[in-house]
DNA sequence: AATGAATGAGACTTCATTCAT
DNA sequence: GATGAATGAAGTCTCATTCAT
């Protein structure tokens, strides 16, 4: 039944029917609530299972030679994974809020991330200006990347791509003089997205000329009909 | 009322439930679907409305100077309007099935992008080996990442670390060396993940070591329970 | 495991799922089902056992002296024993629909009682205007007062209150003053709740001066409304 | 619809399925709950919709000549409200847990209520030695008593036996001598009901002579058997 | 044309009862 | 004979969609 709780939120993801899911294990729906509690339990053990074959093999990856390739193979290997996986992929992009984590299995999957990233980082295979959070995040933004083109191309060429920019050699300092938000951001005045106020000069009142050009078609229209 | 729908779907998502929308709109839920059809359509409504306005921000970006910094520029701006805008976010995310755009506009908004990434690409701005699938894959990625790092950073820190992945200086050019997609391809035999076939020697028969070591955890205690 | 459910139902009442009750005994469900066709069944036998221990200290205490004490004590040990037993409580105000008692356990139980109830009242130490339905409704009614104020008195203290009532010196005979339930009776016009019909004067239109205003506060707001 | 859900709870009590409401109501079972978020909350309102007018028929006697007469008059005012009601008999029987009550309102019926029942007490029409709670406790078990009687006999019998029971001249002094109950209290080896225990003599080992006689066979059997 | 009450399918969950082992 | 996994009907609740007013 786990198994077909994990093919069913693989295929589908958290929200599929939980009738679904018995219905793919060949069972009633209530035979699948004698073995979990609630529907996020089962989601919750899927994820578990999956994530300790996960920490089992950064665990395995710790001690090795050549910490840099180590590294971006676990993260290679665990965007692989989540693109054929919608629950990882959720587990892995959840914001705040959803516990998909039985207790404590983040943190141990965290624990072992950082143990790899910091052993590579240690032997120069990765830039020293990222942490932990900015793996995870971009380990989630990967798997998206991926998914996307998985249809039509190599599997992990994306990600690829973005392990290049975490190397030491990449051309651009993460930008770590980009100005913290402001507390009274100003917004678009058309779409309300938060401008990112220029410290000099007259200052941005839209997002772009889209937004711009609408405030003026909607002026125009208001000068016409007024 | 498409400005409320607009403000519900960025907040919550295509799954606000639509009275709440009608709600903030200050009409009956009746009186939306006097204008669309179904919540589905209000929804692309939306996320046709927003893409018109990053298309023109597209266009007006097409025959400027400078075509690099403009592509870069173009890529960053979107993802910060779709890190506080979670429609934005799921129909630049959304794999195969739901439609969220408007008949046209989807394309409008490839043709657009592909305009400010060819000629980017022709100014050496952009690595040549990329291309517009992957731009628009990579820009998904973006967002998820800058999202999950949103609480605790400067925006489009993570974003800024994947534009350099394009840049033709960047370290590693992947394309050619992965394999194509193996039509009958073989399985990790515990988690079921693909296994990118090895070219030379034994083929593998996990995706990893942790599901390796889990084979051997299962045949001992079939050894010893047999 | 008649014994576990005796303590299942006595602490959880006649709604304990029988999972647990099968737990509590050590078996698994089905066995318990070998033993009782149904629930329900259970919960008959239950109520038997327990009935059948009241029945025989009923009759143990039917020939003995000072019949008004046997009575009265009887009275009070079954309702000490319904405060801590959720059960016997559901047995005894169990209204009609629902058979708790095994056939003719009840009629026994009864008779018992009957038995003693007549033996008081000869000796002049019950009210002669009683019969074995009052005394029967009176315990339950008791059993519930009891248990209301079980958390913060002495035990028995509401039960001695209703046996004074009992006694031939209590102030009112009620029986013969009040009408006869009337087959045609009227309600309230407000809360619908029947009405003794007054043998004299002006029909009753409403249970209560609540519902008297509350009809006359309908009228005014239908007169300016309207 | 809260006509129909106080005639459905009033008829069925507190678990009467919801959609046997909605089917009542004459409408689909969502209508309800575009009225009432949650079932409960139904049943809340229409407790407090009841309760309302009781409270207000307590405050109207409050002010009124003749006491004792007015608490006696209220207390069986209520009793027969509940004897055809399922719903207030349930609220007024309800033991700690479930909350029938919108905030605010038990209070108010307390408050009510006490006040007749001191005024009562002040004229010398209710013994001395009950409290709020006592009544509050009778008045549900009162409610118990007249539903068992409902069906033969006239209604209000049994709770005026019950207020006879509260006036000063009854027989017996409400035992305020009875000890509290004991921490480390003895039980009866064959069902577990609490003992009194007695203060002299030898201490009780069963709660009466039906155990007392099922511990001996008991006895006789092992013996035989062993 | 707008309203928002009504609908009803479908989601999650519980639990009495059955049945293969 | 015992077990406990499995069943499936029924209950609560949500929400896209319809419709009388």
């Amino acid at each position: 039944m786990l198994q077909a709780a994990l093919e069913a939120f693989a295929a589908e993801g958290r929200l599929v029917p939980l009738d679904d899911i018995a219905r793919r294990a060949g069972v009633g729906a209530g035979t699948v609530y004698r073995n979990f509690p609630t529907k996020e339990a089962l989601f919750t053990a899927v994820i578990t299972d999956r994530f300790e074959s996960i920490i089992e093999e950064a665990r395995s990856l710790a001690g090795a030679d050549d910490p840099g390739e180590r590294f971006y193979g676990f993260l290679m290997w665990v965007v692989e994974r989540a693109m054929f996986n919608h629950a990882i992929c959720e587990a892995l992009a959840l914001e705040e809020g959803i516990k998909a984590f039985a207790a404590g299995v983040e943190e141990e999957f965290n624990e072992a991330l950082d143990a790899l990233l910091r052993r590579a980082q240690a032997a120069g295979d990765v830039r020293a200006d990222v942490d932990l959070r900015d793996v995870r995040a971009l380990m989630a933004g990967c798997v998206v990347t991926e998914r996307l083109r998985r249809a039509d191309g190599p599997p992990g060429r994306m990600t690829a791509l973005a392990c290049d920019a975490l190397r030491p050699s990449a051309v651009t300092k993460v930008r770590d003089e980009s100005p913290p938000p402001s507390r009274n951001e100003s917004r678009c005045e058309v779409c309300g997205t938060p401008l990112a106020a220029a410290r000099t000069g007259r200052p941005a009142r839209f997002c772009g000329a889209a937004c711009r050009q609408k405030a003026h078609r909607r002026r125009s229209a208001a000068t016409k009909s007024g």
